[in-house]
DNA sequence: TGACATTAGTTGCACATGTAACTAATTGAG
DNA sequence: CTCAATTAGTTACATGTGCAACTAATGTCA
């Protein structure tokens, strides 16, 4: 009975050909690549990069902001502002309109910093899809869209960041 | 020197765009979904999950085979199988033809377990990609194995799963 | 055979991270 | 105005995880 069973057809699960955990592979592969290109150079991780590109972009966010944007539980987000703060790369500022939150921006330095992790990032970037074809790219990216949003109800996301 | 900028192109990052980041978030979502799956239901965690899949699979492993078909790290598998160990869910036979490593399987209960736990995950997954073509999840799985194997040079893996 | 290198697997340690509980500020209903 | 509910952000705690160091067994080369 392999081909076409009546009732309970129970397919085969080949961990190898399964989405979730090939999808999850290829995450772990892309934090801890990237990871080494600005942690060895730099002595930041995960956590802070995101922040430092979210203020890059952005120019001035609250952490509630930053959290939301980049998919990170706010006391990660809490931590990874404590720590650029600590080094000097970000300031802060009070908003005196709520003073619960606070506006986050990147220094003088972290300015710099961020100028110098941008071309390693977009190289290591095209480095890692060097000889895929514009077609093929844009269909991986469309599909990766559609797998992002379901998943994140799928996993339920976290407290805060429920969308 | 590309198509048309002189020495800096320093294009723009975005970081909602940027791949890397991307894989990342999806890949969290696919394992916290997925976790939540059987961690509600059963009471195990990821590692524990890919330990039991792969013995599902293969019938019986070593501990080096499991962290290296499944991509994790010796001492995840290590703990994983002693704690599936502890439960009861597997069992390990030394190897009398070489007593540095022993062979992992699923005890009954464990089979039991990986019965109930494979539909689940196929349903999973079914979900997951549903209304999808086939055309176009062809095309993602496709470059999705590029990336994967390219990524895990780039990412440089740990010490001893290098391939 | 003997000494050194290698390998399977475990564990000590430091560190990262999610949850829950907390503080302080703001909002809203009455 | 007042008090309960909500929100931004921080922190205590427990847990998970990678690295380095370790043990025990095997392989290798002379």
């Amino acid at each position: 009975m392999s081909t076409k069973p009546k009732t309970a057809p129970d397919r085969a699960l080949h961990l190898e050909q399964f989405l979730p955990y090939r999808l999850n592979v290829v995450g772990f592969f892309a934090s801890r690549g990237l990871g080494r290109v600005y942690g060895t150079r730099f002595g930041i991780g995960i956590p802070e990069w995101r922040v430092i590109a979210q203020l890059g972009e952005f120019g001035q966010l609250t952490s509630r902001d930053i959290g939301e944007l980049s998919q990170m539980h706010k006391t990660k987000v809490s931590r990874a502002v404590s720590e650029l703060d600590k080094r000097g790369l970000v300031t802060r500022a009070e908003n005196r309109a709520d003073r619960r939150e606070a506006f986050v921006a990147l220094s003088a330095a972290g300015q710099r910093l961020y100028a110098q992790i941008v071309p390693l990032a977009l190289a290591f970037e095209e480095r890692w899809i060097e000889g895929i074809s514009a077609d093929e790219l844009r269909v991986f990216e469309r599909v990766l869209a559609v797998l992002t949003e379901r998943g994140r109800h799928l996993a339920g996301a976290y407290q805060t960041e429920e969308a």
